[in-house]
DNA sequence: GGCTAAGCGAGACGGTACGTCTAGTCTTGGG
DNA sequence: CCCAAGACTAGACGTACCGTCTCGCTTAGCC
């Protein structure tokens, strides 16, 4: 693997040398390698086809990420963004609430399968596992960070609870029902996570 | 695809006509696989080897299975049984913290990269998903299901509450662990997971 | 190869114990054979399509050919019979010229391409090629060494000829038209090859 | 078939764009190839010995020819070059009597086995009866045809004959035997075809 | 009339090559 | 040094067919 993936970083657009790389090239290749990650699923997706759909050579393509799983990736990533925001109107915890339906929404539409097969990728590839951490889980972690401290600094959440803990009880189940297909990721859904979460499941 | 898998179907035994398939190539075939599967990975797994290393023809092994997922997946599931007990001793809500450190710790084990590999295998292939589902997910799910009634009666859980979305908030954290690498599945996490959910995270 | 073919050879029959071959069987394999052989060329047959049209288990019809090539070289010869005949009235060169033409109009027919591809498989397959020449070339040649001989005590044909090369330069012309696809096997060009042959080409 | 086979087809060298096809690979295979065929025969080659043996790749090897037999005949076809010489001096029936020699010489040495099971294979391929057709048979017919025309100008041979039946008297019977192996491939017996040929059956 | 050796249908099995596919790299010619 | 085009290596895939095997059952013919 001689060729080093730029990924995101892009700190070495220094003149280099010789012509410079398209900054066309990027784009269109992304913009094919998503929609047809969308049209067809990733397992299906062929560099082939991205070089074909968006008229860029293949040679191109590999010159700028190691592998097709990285083109994906990068293309999904660029696209999401790096955040999901989170409100910063009323308080945290109604925030925190909203923001998990957000998520569960956009599960439920068109990305949602890409994100299913993004990690299931990753499970074989440990860059891509890397990227996604750095790109998309960590990024929105600390948001969700920044919220739970607040919720707690606002009294609505206990002082003395493992934050990470309590994001993972919140998310993973989502994941989880993205992943293992074992319910709808209903709105219902949500808020039954969301309320038990909060809530605790002891009688008290 | 022709060749219809028999998986955990086993209503079929009756006598059809014919040579009957030889008993032995199935637990030969699994047991290779799973050891393959163990050493090397998922990816990396080969029905040539899997032929070679069971001394099975690769053809009778497409004739029991339609591809090499479904082999490592029989292979796996038969392997570990269709449940995890649940210690019936002491009160369910103990047994059930015991249960989910048992569970960690078998993901901490040689086969957690395995199941990772098998519920990232299964996003891409319909047939796959469907048998985690039945063979893996379900009966665990029935025996949780019944440990959180018992719990509920016993009087330690709240009878308000919804028993499915319970169960999820407390296994989906070790899958999204296992899964988003995104940190230990160590015993203090299980701990920290668990005492957060029944306790809840508000303020009271 | 532990069972042998029998083939033609049937003095065997003896009343061996145990239950007999069905005399059926034979008849219903070989005509299913055939056309089989017929429709979808000799390459394309499949000793387990024969078994499903006809009816009869593949193991009966190994227990009676040893390959699928004596199975169809078998079915052929039965059915054309062992030789063609030559008709016994006028003069025998008269005669040879009408068995020539015979054949030619048998290779054009639907058996042509049959006679065509067994023999090229018995390029591959000594045993089949010991069959063609047993039961199809010898017969033949036999009959025609006797036309020539009569041929030449009728003094139409020169004493002092070697028959085999004689009935060669008939007869290799038509074989070698059906192998060579080189042109068509006409009653002008049978003609032609008879006169020639006859009268030589040498200018007198 | 999607991979057109270029065969002996010469005249698309023009400067496509991309990466030129290597040169030497059609060679090197072409040569595993052929000794392949010559010491294994044409159906225990394999596509994958030829791989092995010429170091290239399988895939590389059929994007140049759709199937094993369109390998080995263009291997063979290639070597043995696309004509027989026919000896320019003396009078043109004793070079033919010559060729004729030479051409028995060829089928009973290493290359007759192939030729045999060229002309088989053939039998089942058209585009394989096509190509032989074209690079074996009809430019050595054109040389015997300018040959037979020569020797009616010299006064050998009398002009009314019909000269592809002439060749196919002379030639028809080496093929002959060559496949039907009724007989040695002499030079005996080239020479009583020759002269039986020549002279004619008829009693004169 | 039961015994027995073989026939028979059905389908599993070992083996082997096939031709295909896709990933990622390399090599042209031309900016 | 970039780019388009497309050849190339590498290696697994799943398929196809052959000829053999193993079942359970049937069918003559001899005792």
């Amino acid at each position: 693997m001689k060729t080093r993936s730029r990924s995101s970083v892009s700190s070495d657009i220094a003149c280099r040398p010789g012509r410079p790389r398209s900054a066309d090239a990027d784009r269109t290749i992304l913009k094919a390698a998503l929609e047809e990650a969308l049209s067809v699923g990733f397992r299906a997706l062929t560099i082939d086809q991205v070089s074909a759909r968006s008229g860029v050579a293949k040679t191109t393509i590999y010159r700028r990420w190691p592998n097709k799983a990285a083109v994906v990736m990068d293309a999904f990533l660029r696209h999401v963004g790096s955040a999901t925001e989170f409100s910063v109107e009323g308080r945290a915890l109604d925030s925190m609430r909203r923001q998990l339906h957000a998520q569960a929404r956009a599960f439920r539409g068109r990305y949602g399968r890409l994100v299913r097969e993004l990690i299931a990728e990753a499970q074989f590839d440990t860059e891509l596992a890397q990227a996604f951490l750095e790109r998309w889980r960590t990024p929105r972690r600390e948001a969700a960070r920044r919220m739970v401290a607040r919720a707690i600094l606002e009294g609505d959440l206990r002082p003395g609870i493992n934050i990470d803990t309590a994001i993972d009880l919140l998310y993973a189940p989502l994941y989880y029902r993205l992943q293992i297909a074992s319910g709808p990721l209903s709105d219902a859904y949500v808020d039954s996570v969301f309320n038990q979460v909060v809530d605790g499941l002891r009688r008290c």
